[in-house]
RNA sequence: GCCCUCGUAGCUCAGCAGGAUAGAGCAGCCGCCUCCUAAGCGGCAGGUCACAGGUUCGAAUCCUGUCGAGGGCACCA
């Protein structure tokens, strides 16, 4: 409907072109908007305004010659200049009833288009360490990557999902270690756990099920597992060091139980953890096209021939025995190690194969949705692309804030460290994936958000998830009535009748409907699903409003008809809408 | 110390490729069910858009600085 006034600007603003009235060069595309006051119509143009410098007249001036130029449109009711020089379009009431038809025909098509053309976008996200389970940090990113992704695919991208997998390095090794000492425990062995180990119970059920499935197969002694390992540090200034402790555990492990044994509980470890992620995603409604490896990175090679490109466009250095890269070349902050003193890639190795593998897998876009607390990441992982010739802003990172639980009034309290945080699964059990979907997605992803719990879970108008679902059950509700009194319920073909519909709220509502494929085009081009909540919050609202001043079910057949069309528009636009954010749409609350 | 994000109604947040009197939901106050679910609707009240400068015909929106909140500054991932 915007492009359709759109349309008309822009032959006026062609035809001033061609009489020379905007100087030299190409008329710029019109921007149109939605009015925010109704007294201003349904659209409006600043055309006049950024134009009239250009033209040398007046905003106004050249108002009423664009104005003039306007081809005739029976889209359009109205159009008058305002203020210092605002082209405003009221429409035609007709133009708004013919979209619940276009609406009831297009079904879940409504809202949907192709201005991606195909093209391919990979969205990464989540992307968590398999060292635990999904806490509502992770669920943030994850309800956001997947509303984005989803709404990329709305309008005519190739979406590709994407979870990278950290399926290697050092806190793998912590990982494989926790369960192992674990496991000894479980044996009878006595020892102190490390402080830096993993000690959430997930691990003691790994280790449990190697115990049950292999019995003593993989104990030591524990006095072996210690012996010349540093001491922990338990606590501030105890002469201890952590993380020479557990790197001496690990080093130990690997030479107690050697290579392949080693590996059996590692991957067993990794195994484990990633299928409880896969598990506890899929029933969050997401899914992924792939589980990206990074080990896989290392062993197909991908990892050296990165860092050889590096080595060869003469992007590294040696210093203190390990191999730099000298992102400050191109505006990082400080120059990054690559491989290790002791040999051993980094993480951010690995990263830039990944980033350059992405991008020759030939996707137009890129785009990873991280953790704000990665935020520092950003500038060498563009610095890579750029240093190895490629685009950097094909890659786009979306950065998301934490989540912030609120229960009772009180921030619910969360420490990784202790094991003591609230995960994914907790928080859909407590409140339910629909109202958890729906809340991670209500805000910007750049700002902190607060979740409030008991918000979440109330049944209540105060809470948005219950609000839009009630709108959805209501018209259900209205068609078994009119089912019960034996009143079709078949709306009749196309416009018919549709010119019964000339109440305010009614209009109302229409004008919402038409906005659906505007918001779906806007918060996908822009990555900001709370849009679209906006939206549907504010489409059931004008839905409530007008239930509440309106029966639908009304003796007048030919009333009723219309009003019922009306409401199925409406519930098929709420369906479209809370499918895209994969919250459901009940019949009945 | 340096860098990033944020600071809008009592609370949670929209609005930010500059545009017409700053919006919504909670909470507060006042109304609305013999009628399709009141899990709903309407109304009132509530703001020096953190602060100070600057750019502009025009700034919540762009720039600089100050203050405040969160985060980041590893040969961890």
């Amino acid at each position: 409907m915007k492009q359709q006034v759109q349309q008309l600007v822009r032959e006026a603003l062609q035809r001033l072109a061609d009489d020379g009235v905007l100087g030299d060069g190409p008329p710029p595309e019109p921007q149109i908007e939605r009015t925010r006051d109704p007294s201003h119509g349904d659209f409006s143009s600043n055309a006049a305004m950024v134009l009239a410098k250009r033209a040398r007249t007046k905003p106004r001036d050249l108002a009423e010659r664009l104005l003039a130029a306007l081809p005739a449109s029976p889209l359009v009711a109205e159009v008058e200049i305002a203020g210092p020089g605002f082209i405003n379009f009221r429409l035609a009431a007709d133009a708004y009833r013919r979209l619940i038809p276009e609406i009831l025909l297009a079904g879940s098509g409504y809202g949907r288009s192709h201005i991606g053309a195909g093209k391919r976008v990979q969205v990464e996200f989540v992307s968590a360490n398999p060292t635990g389970p999904l806490h509502v940090g992770h669920g943030r990113g994850a309800a956001y990557g997947a509303v984005v992704a989803d709404l990329l695919e709305a309008v005519g991208y190739d979406v590709h999902r994407e979870y990278y997998v950290n399926d290697a390095g050092r806190q793998m090794d912590i990982l494989g270690t926790s369960v192992w000492l674990r496991y000894l425990e479980l044996c009878g062995e006595e020892l102190r756990f490390p402080s830096n180990g993993y000690k959430g119970d997930y691990v003691w059920d790994i280790a449990a099920a190697l115990h049950r499935e292999h019995g003593d197969d993989y104990r030591v002694d524990a006095d072996r597992v210690f012996a010349g390992v540093p001491l922990d540090q338990v606590e501030e200034g105890d002469g201890g060091d952590k993380e020479a402790h557990i790197d001496a555990l690990i080093a130990n492990s690997k030479r107690l139980l050697g290579d392949n044994r080693y590996r059996f509980v590692f991957e067993l470890g990794l195994n484990t953890i990633l299928d409880d992620i896969r598990d506890d995603l899929a029933e969050f409604g997401v899914h992924y096209q792939a589980w990206y490896s990074e080990r896989s990175l290392t062993e197909s090679g991908a990892v050296n021939k990165a860092i050889e490109r590096l080595r060869e466009a003469g992007h590294l250095y040696e210093q203190n025995g390990a191999l730099w890269f000298r992102s400050t070349d191109f505006g990082d902050e400080k120059d990054r190690v690559i491989v290790r003193e002791n040999g051993q890639t980094t993480y951010f190795a690995s990263d830039i194969a990944y980033h350059l593998d992405k991008l020759e897998r030939g996707f137009a876009r890129v785009i990873d949705v991280w953790g704000a607390d990665h935020h520092g990441y950003v500038p060498r992982v563009k610095a890579a692309i750029t240093a190895l010739g490629d685009d950097a802003s094909r890659l786009d990172v979306l950065l998301v804030q934490f989540a912030v639980l609120y229960r009772g009034g009180q921030k619910v309290q969360m420490s990784t460290r202790s094991g003591e945080f609230v995960t994914l699964r907790q928080l859909r059990k407590e409140v339910g994936r629909d109202a958890a979907r729906f809340f991670y997605v209500m805000r910007r992803c750049e700002q902190h958000m607060d979740f409030d719990l008991d918000l979440a879970k109330s049944q209540s108008a105060d809470n948005p998830v219950y609000y839009v679902q009630y709108a959805h059950a209501r018209v259900a509700s209205v068609l078994r009535q009119a089912a019960d009194k034996g009143l079709p319920v078949e709306p009749s073909p196309g416009d018919t009748n549709l010119d019964r519909l000339t109440e305010s709220r009614e209009l109302d509502l229409m004008k919402s409907l038409s906005r659906y494929p505007e918001v779906v085009e806007d918060a996908a081009l822009s990555e900001e699903p709370h849009q679209l909540t906006n939206y549907l919050r504010e489409l059931a609202n004008d839905f409530h409003t007008y239930y509440n001043a309106h029966q639908f079910l009304v003796e007048d057949e030919k009333l009723r008809d219309a009003r019922v069309k009306l409401i199925l528009a409406v519930r098929q636009v709420l369906r479209n809408g809370l499918a895209l954010v994969a919250v459901s749409a009940p019949d009945s609350m």
